[in-house]
DNA sequence: AGCACGCCGACT
DNA sequence: GTCGGCGTGCTC
């Protein structure tokens, strides 16, 4: 018998599998299992894909063992990634690893991450009557009371070893998972008739192959709509995926659903270890749970019988992979609703202007949620214009912002503070000559961390320590441009005698639990105000928070991709959003240069509408998505004038191969034209229909492979462009 | 990833 | 001539 298996190395094909003989002691149900094979001088993992038939046109050789009892590839999943393969045009074998978590990836180092406790107990075939040694007997005694007792609970380990040397007492090892601790929080909640209604509309859609758009403004009680349908699906035995972006899968969400959902819910976030993902994943893969809420790998949950498919943040970039491969999970989640007949439900308040798009065109389901479920108005917004500002000397806050805060922390009301900017990283500059830290092999300014006191690169890693002296004019006059959230921290504690800052962004949060401990002491009170970035914006619940300021709203304005109108109300949106959720009314602050800007104008007035319909018609006119598709196709070179010829020879190749309908642009320099000494140049392909795409983008990626000096990707419908 | 193969410069 | 540098291609 002989097997096709995919294994992880970069062969000429996307797909290309290797052919091996199955000894015949090995010889059943291998599909979706890993086996151990001879590969040249090494010995790896791969994923058995199909039956096949003997070939001579090589040496065939033995398979050397088989590593899993169970497959972790099921039938589903060995077909969503031959669909992924194909959609992306990507390595299959890379689909397949990018579902799995470690333990179950074929790898070259096998370490299965069972946990498993030793327990003892009594061997019914000895007798035990001619035990006289006090500390034997209590032990046998122990074991008569209750069967199997934990071996590390006994506390003469050498009487136990003696038992079991004298074969009266038997150990034996028991699998266990390991104890990941959730909060659980289960309240009585009375939904509302507008959360019956949305509820009502999507109990009617189950079993239905159907996309469904919820838009609910910030504080509407999505949460609980979602738990209302996800328990009519379990009622129907099946099961549920919730999917949220990884910053908002914090405790507060999370504990929600383990109060109603129990142990039957499985959750995956980051900050689990590899074993405890492991654990989680085999809960799943073995029926033991129905409900899985996870971040965007979640999405491959192997759960059977899925009964719906919720998208939290629908608009949230974190469903877009940005690595190979770069698969959107809302395409995954399409695919899966095919295959299991459920419908997909997006949710958000401020959908992808596609997604909206979509709902009003009518291909989409379109619910709406348009009410506080605390029946407050949204926060009054003001947008301050710091061009004004600065010209009075106010370089951070605005005279108005600082009075607000006054205001609050007299009446003991809470403050957020955003800003969309890493800690202190800013980078670094010369003030008598205007020298820059550049990364030596990247062409992007290194930024500065405090905390190692090293400058590193973003980009490639790279790290130095920080300098005081001046590489070029060799003056001491080297200081930090910008700011970011930590000096808006030691600023506003200059700025107001004894007040309580905590600051929430990714320095402060990188240890397991921390996220936790500040969302949980700010929300008791232990803090007057809380700075953050983008982290702040989602998800969270605080009822004392009565004023949000947005430091600079420009910051994502700025950049440069068009999408970055989207990004700056929808980041907006989300953090006025969190003003005002209980009884008390909310305001927020927007600090801008742009005040007439319709993204910040729009998102003060909380008119998502008024933001779709002026965004749509520069989309239109400037023709991108959702009037048409976009392909970037990426090419990188350590040779600069290489990689500008074939670049140059990859769009020659495609104006020639694509038919009229699709607009071919470039080659041009990627945004960071340097990474890591490799020069990046880019091909856009605009498109509405193309009947020649895969065809001849599958040809442009054979006319590379296997050449090491040109690398081309290809990125579909990217987010960063 | 690791190893063989092969093509070209340096040197006993 | 021959040793060895490393770029290139292959592994069922």
């Amino acid at each position: 018998m002989y097997v096709n298996v995919l294994i992880e190395t970069r062969v000429k094909s996307n797909e290309m599998t290797f052919t091996y003989h199955v000894p015949l002691e090995l010889s059943k149900n291998l599909i979706g299992k890993r086996v151990l094979v001879p590969f040249g001088k090494r010995t790896v993992e791969a994923f058995v894909l199909e039956y096949t038939d003997f070939d001579n046109t090589y040496e065939v050789k033995d398979i050397i063992k088989v590593v899993d009892n169970d497959p972790v590839l099921n039938e589903e999943l060995i077909d969503l990634g031959k669909f992924m393969s194909n959609k992306y045009l990507c390595p299959l074998i890379s689909c397949y690893q990018v579902m799995l978590p470690k333990a179950l990836k074929a790898n070259a180092k096998n370490n299965n991450q069972v946990k498993s406790l030793t327990y003892v107990k009594l061997n019914n075939d000895v007798s035990t009557s001619n035990i006289k040694i006090k500390s034997q007997l209590e032990i046998v005694n122990l074991l008569k009371e209750n069967k199997e007792v934990l071996k590390s609970q006994i506390k003469s380990k050498s009487s136990l070893k003696k038992l079991i040397e004298n074969d009266i007492v038997k150990e034996f090892k028991r699998e266990v998972y390991r104890n990941v601790e959730v909060y659980s929080n289960h309240m009585n909640i009375t939904l509302t008739k507008d959360q019956i209604s949305v509820s009502n509309r999507i109990k009617q859609s189950l079993g239905l192959e159907k996309t469904m758009l919820i838009y609910g403004v910030t504080g509407s009680g999505k949460t609980e709509v979602y738990i209302d349908v996800v328990k009519e699906v379990i009622k129907n035995n099946k099961s549920a995926i919730i999917l949220v972006p990884e910053i908002s899968l914090t405790p507060q969400i999370t504990s929600r659903f383990k109060g109603v959902f129990k142990e039957r819910i499985a959750i995956l976030h980051s900050s689990l270890s590899d074993g405890e993902r492991y654990d989680e994943y085999r809960r799943i893969s073995r029926g033991e749970v129905n409900v899985v809420i996870g971040a965007r790998s979640a999405i491959f949950a192997p759960l059977q019988n899925l009964g719906i498919i919720i998208i939290d943040e629908e608009h949230s970039e974190s469903y877009k992979q940005e690595n190979n491969p770069r698969y959107n999970t809302l395409d995954i989640a399409f695919k899966r609703s095919k295959t299991h007949n459920c419908p997909v439900v997006l949710a958000s308040a401020t959908p992808t202007i596609e997604s909206y798009a979509r709902a009003k065109k009518g291909y989409y389901d379109y619910l709406e949620l348009n009410k506080r479920i605390n029946q407050m108005p949204l926060p009054k917004t003001s947008i301050i214009d710091m061009k004004k500002e600065v010209r009075n000397g106010n370089r951070t806050f605005s005279g108005e912002l600082i009075q607000r805060i006054e205001d609050r922390l007299n009446k003991k009301e809470q403050v957020m503070l955003l800003l969309n900017r890493r800690g202190y990283s800013n980078y670094l500059m010369c003030t008598n000559c205007g020298y820059v830290f550049k990364c030596p092999n990247c062409d992007i300014t290194l930024t500065f961390h405090k905390t190692s006191g090293m400058v590193r690169c973003h980009y490639c890693g790279y790290a130095e320590v920080k300098k005081d002296v001046c590489p070029s004019c060799k003056k001491n006059s080297i200081s930090q441009i910008g700011s970011g959230t930590e000096k808006i921290e030691e600023e506003i504690k200059k700025e107001f005698n004894g007040v309580k800052v905590a600051r929430m962004d990714a320095d402060t949060t990188s240890k397991k639990g921390s996220h936790y401990q500040i969302i949980n002491d700010f929300n008791e009170g232990k803090y007057d105000v809380l700075v953050g970035t983008q982290m702040i914006a989602k998800g969270l619940n605080f009822p004392n928070v009565t004023l949000v300021g947005v430091i600079n709203a420009d910051q994502s304005l700025n950049i440069p991709n068009f999408r970055s109108s989207e990004l700056t109300f929808s980041l907006l949106n989300q953090v006025i959003g969190r003003s005002g959720r209980a009884n008390k009314k909310g305001e927020a602050i927007i600090q801008t240069f742009n005040p007439d800007h319709y993204s910040i104008v729009c998102a003060a007035n909380h008119d998502y509408v008024g933001f779709f319909n002026h965004e749509m018609f520069l989309r239109k006119k400037l023709n991108y998505p959702p009037y048409c598709f976009i392909i970037l196709v990426k090419i990188s070179s350590k040779d600069f004038e290489c990689g500008i010829k074939e670049a140059k020879k990859a769009s020659a190749f495609l104006r020639k191969n694509l038919t009229d309908a699709t607009i071919v642009l470039g080659p041009s320099m990627a945004n960071v034209l340097r990474i890591n000494n490799n020069y990046n140049f880019q091909v856009i392909l605009k498109y509405k229909k193309e009947e020649k795409l895969y065809v001849s983008l599958k040809e442009l990626i054979k006319i590379y492979e296997g050449n090491s000096k040109i690398k081309i990707e290809l990125d579909f419908n990217p987010i960063n462009l």
